[in-house]
DNA sequence: GCCAACGTTGGC
DNA sequence: GCCAACGTTGGC
């Protein structure tokens, strides 16, 4: 199993939005970036669980826990003109993006804000120290068992 | 709201 | 296929 960190701003879909979903699964659509996109395509699977992370927000901060339960399926908002996701250059016969299925799992007692995460040597591996623009990024084992600790 | 970082686009 | 211009992300 692996873990990763989807990056999403609350003001649009928040970690509650996910717990309450009358569907409780969630298509996570709308993943605009080749990297993040190769990540959903051909790595996050069934079973694997994610970090939800706030981002462009008053306190930047790791929220809670989901799971995923479905693996990559083609984004349909790529097709749609009416749609923010709508990107007229994706082939029809060869859709350029696509999202996986997740689940609400958990809420941080404590979220674990980037400023923390900035300021902990412990962490080293996590690309959200650097990488600032990347969606989906993979989180190590080790690194995950530690942050959902700092998050009980 | 500003702006640094960086990904994407397009002319050549 | 280089690289300048442009657009977007996201912390502050």
């Amino acid at each position: 199993m692996n873990y990763w960190l989807f990056k999403t701003e609350p003001d649009t879909f928040s970690l509650d939005d996910l717990k309450n979903n009358p569907n409780s699964s969630t298509f996570w659509e709308g993943i605009r970036n080749y990297q993040a996109r190769n990540f959903l395509r051909d790595e996050v699977k069934v079973g694997d669980q994610v970090f939800i992370y706030h981002s462009s927000c008053k306190v930047p901060a790791i929220m809670g826990i989901a799971v995923v339960t479905a693996a990559a399926a083609v984004d349909p908002h790529q097709f749609n003109p009416e749609s923010i996701y709508y990107d007229p250059k994706s082939p029809a016969d060869k859709p350029r993006w696509v999202g996986v299925t997740v689940q609400y799992l958990s809420h941080f007692k404590k979220p674990v804000t980037l400023q923390a995460i900035k300021a902990d040597p412990a962490i080293t591996d996590l690309a959200l120290k650097k990488a600032g623009r990347l969606s989906v990024m993979p989180v190590s084992a080790s690194e995950w068992q530690y942050l959902v600790k700092l998050g009980q």
